[in-house]
RNA sequence: GGGCGCUUGGCUCAGCUGGUCAGAGCGGCUGGUUUACACCCAGUAGGUCGGCGGUUCAAAUCCGUCAGCGCCCA
């Protein structure tokens, strides 16, 4: 073989652009279909395609990346399929500053060009996430590639809303829904954050019709509000019918201050005796229990409000036109100089607030189109309960089955231009509602042509919860869907998962009769050192980009993965990442020392080789460690598979195995040499197939140059335990050996023997030790390990000879005149302390009479064995301690 | 108001069904240019696992309670 020289640093600019290149035009990113064999399938949570990927994408679909890679090395037919959301609001959002920076206006230019307009926008967008998921090196399989306005996606959310309503689960109605001024659109109650806010409780006199009575005296009322504009639209003032206070009043009438109207003071149980005066004012077009109480006292509603949270020509002429807080202000000056403002209380109270734009948002009247969400509930929890999905970690059930227990309608129309039309017609002339899979050219009642389209279009989510099944081309029955739907799992952070998870259960239950995947795993949220959440506002953001400019995607990946512990939020600054970068940094140093002692050797063939001790041990370990990061993965356990594959690689390929190969690859028998190089490479090969789903670039880029390469190492296969491989007593005899040579650095350590001193050693075994042949045979490894300059076994103690109390074993240590012997007297007494102070714990344990009879025998039987060591190793240090004084 | 999570060495955290689990990375300290790696090697110090109580032969690990922090829903 020659020998490959690879740059003496690890540099991932220099090959993982130009890798993902080749992973993606050899097309190893699609799935090899195999009717034989089950799918692992993930499909991305689409990314909005206006967004910018940030931290929290670059953990979830680092995580999704591990499992697809090892999937596909598992030699499973493997599809993950990515894709963006059109995201309505935001996007549109995005169209309207973009067009008053130009000037214009999204009313002035019109519908049909500012769709066109949204397009190009989201067609740039799209390009530039791709790229940046191309950078994090997901392995998605981009020919499958959805946007949720895409034509087959429409068509599904067409067939749903006609089915829906074909159901009776879709319905049009006039109820409280959640505005945003800013946007100038309803929002479903996922879309509203509450938020703490310092606030005013204002007290103000209501004046009674009527006057002092007798049993009235003072002839008015006090009311308690916080929103004091929203007066202007009161119908009603109502106290608790068990209320004594208020008994007299109820039926009354009261003068609503600042206009002309007349409201009736009514008795309902919705209000709270305790709170405020016990007189609540009733304002149903703007508060959601006031709502209801106007419905069942068939009050009426008087709604004050523009869609643009101005006031209507509802309220008195000098208030309208003004937005909400300049309202509030003015209606506060004037009930003040009106002397009926009684007082101003601080307090702090929760409001809404649009998840997007951040606005306050206000409940407002108006017709929307909803979805019936009770029957699809259901069929979403049955499919828990039966077990059809199941949760990672399992805490997140409660919170899966709790929503969806309590859940209301959801209010799916979107007052924007940007996304799917309604698919509701109206007639003008009879007023027919029609609702089809084609748009109807005339009105299906009456004939007449003379029919619209609704203005509004859905909430994105009503594209987006049909998400695994649609992108696989349903409604129609392609091979796509039949192969790989439902899916197999899937991945996504906390803060959604209502939004995602619930949803896409329900519409997979009601349209596809089951759930649309099998596992879903629910991981943390990315947060600063201080545990804040990353946000723009902080300015505490990490880019993900940044830090595959600076340490590469593999450290990228690794660092996540190996932080990913349960559910838990991940706690990060730039340096945690230093963490990966170095881990990749030591794959690429041995492989290239592997690499570059090649030249002369001969690769031979698996026949002739006859594997020695340690080898038996490295096989051994990589055998137990592909065992574990696959139990990991498959129980999406990241942290303990990257940790595994990382203690593997470092603490024992790399610290020990390649420092004992060099027993071989330095001696002067050119067979042994060949062979050891031979192993050498193959568990070079299987490493970084190991390591390959958390690393992927830098080992495929290390395993092109491999002379025993077989392929592209994306779909090479994952290591898998094998029985024969599995050599527990080796392993056992090399904990002995370690022990031995850590022993002696240890003490070379301690006493700063320099490294060229001489040491000999001379090991004596205990009658009952275990590794005695083994040790007997390696005493050349223990040799160069623990530097020793000659190792004899047995021999009678040299003398100037100092002892080492190991298990089963004493190294005797000629070094006498090198070192301090009252400090070693000093190490070995305290050595000895410890060791008598967990004597007579054992002791005490087993002299329990309780524990002698209840604890099981094996227990017992360890418990014993510990006290039989530690006694032996006590006498051994006693007796040192004896020949030193 | 309802629900959930967290509190382990200086820092960030692992420790599933109770008995070699008291661990990792970073940081600290000591020593190291034997050509794979100073993004390294060898060695080393640091924790009565938030407080209290309980269950058990045995608890960081189970139960209760208190304190602090955080999140979600109303």
């Amino acid at each position: 073989m020659k020998s490959v020289e690879l740059p003496k640093a690890y540099d991932p600019k220099t090959f993982e652009r130009r890798v993902y290149e080749m992973w993606k035009t050899e097309g190893h990113f699609q799935p090899k279909v195999d009717k034989r064999k089950r799918p692992f399938t993930i499909v991305i949570p689409p990314p909005n395609v206006t967004g910018v990927l940030h931290m929290g994408h670059a953990l979830n679909n680092s995580l999704q990346d591990i499992q697809i890679r090892y999937r596909r090395m598992k030699g499973i037919p493997t599809l993950w399929l990515p894709g963006t959301d059109h995201a309505g609001i935001a996007t549109q959002n995005v169209v309207e500053r973009k067009l008053r920076k130009e000037g214009r206006e999204r009313t002035q230019i019109g519908r049909e060009a500012f769709i066109e307009e949204t397009w190009k926008v989201a067609k740039e967008h799209r390009a530039f996430i791709n790229n940046q998921l191309e950078r994090i090196g997901a392995s998605v399989d981009w020919s499958r590639e959805r946007f949720t306005l895409d034509e087959g996606l429409s068509k599904a959310v067409r067939e749903v809303f006609v089915t829906l309503y074909e159901r009776n689960l879709v319905y049009r109605g006039e109820y409280l829904v959640n505005w945003c001024p800013s946007c100038g659109t309803a929002l479903s109650d996922d879309e509203v954050e509450h938020e703490d806010e310092p606030g005013s409780l204002w007290h103000i006199w209501y004046e009674l019709v009527d006057g002092p009575t007798p049993e009235w005296p003072s002839g008015r009322i006090e009311i308690a509000t916080s929103r004091p504009e929203t007066l202007l639209g009161d119908t009603a003032v109502a106290a608790h019918p068990n209320d004594q206070r208020y008994t007299a009043l109820i039926g009354k009438m009261v003068r609503l201050p600042l206009t002309d109207r007349i409201i009736p003071i009514i008795a309902d149980s919705y209000v709270d005796p305790e709170f405020g005066t016990g007189l609540v004012k009733i304002t149903p077009a703007h508060d959601p229990n006031d709502f209801l109480v106007g419905q069942r006292h068939k009050l009426g509603s008087t709604n004050i409000l523009n869609p643009d949270a101005t006031l209507s020509s509802a309220v008195p002429e000098k208030y309208r036109g003004m937005k909400v807080l300049e309202a509030r202000k003015a209606v506060l000056a004037d009930l003040e100089s009106q002397g009926l403002l009684k007082s101003e209380e601080k307090i702090v109270h929760a409001v809404g607030h649009c998840y997007r734009c951040h606005t306050a948002i206000e409940p407002y009247l108006s017709r929307q189109w909803f979805v019936r969400m009770k029957p699809l509930a259901e069929k979403a929890l049955k499919a828990w309960q039966d077990g059809d999905v199941v949760f990672f970690p399992k805490k997140w059930e409660h919170t899966y089955e709790h929503w969806l227990e309590n859940i209301r309608d959801w209010c799916i129309s979107r007052q924007l231009w940007w996304g799917h039309r309604i698919p509701v017609f109206y007639c003008k002339d009879c007023g027919a509602t029609m609702v089809s899979r084609e748009d109807p050219v005339v009105c299906t009642q009456c004939g007449s042509s003379n029919i619209y389209q609704d203005e509004d279009v859905l909430d994105t989510w009503f594209s987006s919860w049909l998400w695994p099944f649609s992108t696989l081309g349903w409604p129609k029955d392609t091979a796509d869907l039949r192969y790989f739907y439902p899916t197999s799992a899937l991945v996504t952070a906390y803060d959604i998962i209502f939004f995602w998870v619930a949803r896409m259960i329900m519409a997979g239950m009601e349209f596809t009769g089951q759930s649309p995947f099998k596992e879903v795993y629910i991981h943390g949220l990315i947060r600063d050192k201080q545990g804040r959440k990353m946000s723009k506002s902080l300015g505490n953001g990490i880019d993900p980009l940044e830090i595959v400019d600076e340490y590469g995607s593999d450290a990228l990946k690794f660092t996540l993965a190996y932080n990913c512990a349960g559910g838990q939020d991940i706690l990060l600054d730039r340096d945690s990442f230093k963490m990966g970068s170095k881990f990749a940094n030591k794959i690429w140093n041995a492989s290239r020392y592997i690499l570059m002692n090649l030249e002369g050797r001969t690769y031979l063939p698996e026949s002739e080789i006859v594997y020695n001790d340690t080898d038996r041990w490295i096989l051994h370990r990589l055998n137990l460690a592909a065992k574990n990061v696959s139990q990991a993965l498959e129980s999406w356990r990241f942290n303990d598979a990257a940790q595994t594959a990382y203690s593997y690689f470092w603490d024992d390929f790399c610290d020990w195995y390649i420092e004992a190969s060099k027993l071989s690859t330095k001696s002067s028998d050119e067979h042994e040499k060949d062979r050891a190089t031979t192993v050498l490479l193959n568990m070079l090969d299987a490493s970084l197939r190991l390591l390959h789903p958390f690393l992927p670039f830098v080992t495929e880029e290390i395993y092109s140059m491999l002379p025993n390469a077989n392929g592209k190492l994306i779909s090479a296969r994952y290591p898998e335990w094998t029985a024969e491989r599995d050599a527990p007593e080796t392993e056992a005899h090399f904990v002995a050996l370690k022990e031995i040579v850590t022993l002696v650095r240890t003490l070379r350590s301690e006493f700063q023997i320099p490294p060229e001193a001489a040491i000999p050693l001379n090991l004596v075994f205990d009658a009952n030790f275990l590794h005695a042949k083994f040790i007997t045979e390696n005493i050349a490894l223990i040799s160069l390990l623990a530097g020793a300059s000659s190792v004899s076994i047995g021999a009678p103690p040299p003398s100037g000879s100092i002892s080492l109390a190991g298990n089963g074993v004493t190294a005797q240590v000629q070094v006498r005149g090198l070192l301090d012997i009252s400090k070693l007297i000093e190490r070995l007494s305290k050595e000895k302390e410890k060791e008598k102070a967990y004597i007579s714990k054992l002791e005490a344990k087993l002299s329990n009479p309780a524990f002698l009879s209840s604890a099981p025998a094996d227990i017992i039987e360890k418990e014993k064995e510990k006290l039989a060591a530690s006694a032996s190793k006590a006498a051994k240090l006693e007796m040192y301690i004896r020949e030193l004084s």
